[in-house]
DNA sequence: AAAATGACGCATA
DNA sequence: CTATGCGCCATTT
């Protein structure tokens, strides 16, 4: 990392968010990035929590693309705790894809109206 | 400076 | 329902 960006804050905004998801409950980078105002730019949540890895502890497990699918699950130290972590939450995973995430799904531009 | 990449999303075939 | 393509936007090469 060379380079203190103004997006600094983007990075804090979706760390504040992720933090915010409740036990059990998952969410998409599409809505983050839509409450962040980054609407359309899902992929930059994505890269938050790729900067986020070492020392910004963060339930990103909690994170998922809008198909419900652990796409991240492949970036964890394991690709196992992230399924791991969501079915000890009480999230059923199957196929690296959330059950019923729909039913899950939580947005903080509603949730946290 | 230009092209490529990516923890995505949506449209279309 | 699955597969492929295009769009978005920041970071990297």
């Amino acid at each position: 990392m060379a380079k203190k960006s103004n997006k600094e804050n983007f990075f804090e905004n979706v760390y504040e968010v992720v933090r915010l998801i409740p036990k059990g409950r998952v969410t998409s980078y599409g809505a983050i990035a839509s409450y962040l105002g980054a609407k359309g730019s899902a992929r930059m949540v994505g890269w938050a929590l790729i900067a986020s890895h070492p020392g910004v502890q963060i339930p990103a497990h909690r994170v998922v693309n809008r198909n419900g699918i652990l796409t991240g699950s492949q970036h964890f130290e394991e690709p196992n705790a992230m399924q791991d972590r969501l079915e000890q939450e009480g999230v059923k995973v199957q196929d690296n894809q959330v059950v019923e995430f729909k039913k899950l799904f939580w947005d903080p531009s509603q949730e946290l109206l």
